[in-house]
DNA sequence: CAGAAATCCTGACTGC
DNA sequence: TGCAGTCAGGATTTCT
């Protein structure tokens, strides 16, 4: 469940391990993972490619490389990478392997083969339909309260399945969402079209401060992530109410609960969450 | 068209 | 101990 602050902490730590290196040859030991081009052409076009810089779109890993092509990469649940020579054993579930042409590669492991690559010519990373209907970063400028205030109240849904939402605020995930929401205040079956003008300011303003710290920390090791040097985060340490129920809130000290919103685990305070 | 639900997958966990 | 059943979840596809 690699969000944005997972997803940025793997840039940087990749930065410090790939940047400049020539990629000499790939080895695709699930085909399904390289969902464009076909398997033989992804191998042939990388063949030689540099990788000239990496940039972090939402939750997706953008390696630059040379040739005017960029690879895009998402680890969706459980994809990490790492570093490795080439001497080192696989762990179980190495997907794709990229050879460096000095001895050590870049490994890409994924328990549940739900991740994806794409790898394409620059000038057509903007056309992507995945990528023309992504929402702003949520630190974007552009990204004004009143813009952010008019995609919320435009939404006829639960306020948790509007931040899940990739085409309103590119990144939140799963744990995020649950995070920003008890930080407002805001119970998460709340419909986003019903919120007050105050409410959805605090979202606004909460969603920056909780993924800045995020950042900060390295982001969240509740499951299997790990960083592109293979540490953990940090995060899961500050974490209010995911993964939390049954558990005293720290804020008043009632029982964090567990329910089902937007098709996905919910974690919520029902005292400080209040439902308007 | 919007929103809800099913789908992909493996490993951890539950209950008998 | 073993085994069937359930759950977890991001984005895409399918259904209502």
């Amino acid at each position: 469940m690699p969000e944005l602050p997972e997803v940025e902490t793997i840039k940087r730590t990749l930065e410090q391990l790939v940047l400049h290196k020539t990629i000499e040859d790939v080895t695709i030991n699930l085909a399904r993972i390289v969902r464009s081009p076909e398997p033989d052409q992804f191998r042939a076009l990388l063949k030689g490619k540099q990788i000239l810089a990496i940039d972090r779109r939402g939750k997706y890993l953008l390696f630059r490389l040379s040739s005017h092509y960029t690879l895009i990469s998402h680890l969706r649940m459980e994809g990490n990478y790492g570093v490795f020579n080439s001497m080192d054993a696989a762990a179980t579930h190495t997907h794709v392997i990229f050879h460096f042409d000095d001895g050590e590669e870049l490994r890409y492991r994924d328990t549940r083969q739900f991740g994806t690559m794409d790898l394409v010519k620059n000038q057509d990373v903007d056309q992507l339909k995945f990528f023309r209907n992504l929402g702003k970063e949520p630190f974007d400028l552009s990204l004004t309260e009143k813009l952010f205030y008019e995609k919320i109240k435009k939404k006829n849904k639960s306020i948790k399945a509007v931040l899940l939402d990739q085409e309103v605020v590119a990144g939140i995930g799963n744990i995020y969402a649950d995070e920003i929401l008890f930080r407002s205040r805001i119970r998460p079956e709340m419909l986003a079209n019903n919120l007050t003008k105050p409410k959805i300011h605090a979202i606004y303003e909460n969603m920056k401060i909780v993924l800045r710290e995020a950042i900060e920390a390295g982001g969240s090791s509740v499951k299997s992530y790990v960083n592109g040097q293979g540490k953990m985060g940090l995060f899961q340490q500050q974490l209010y109410v995911y993964q939390k129920h049954g558990t005293p809130c720290l804020v008043c000290g009632d029982e964090i609960v567990k329910t089902r919103v937007a098709g996905r685990g919910t974690h919520y305070c029902p005292k400080c969450q209040k439902l308007r």
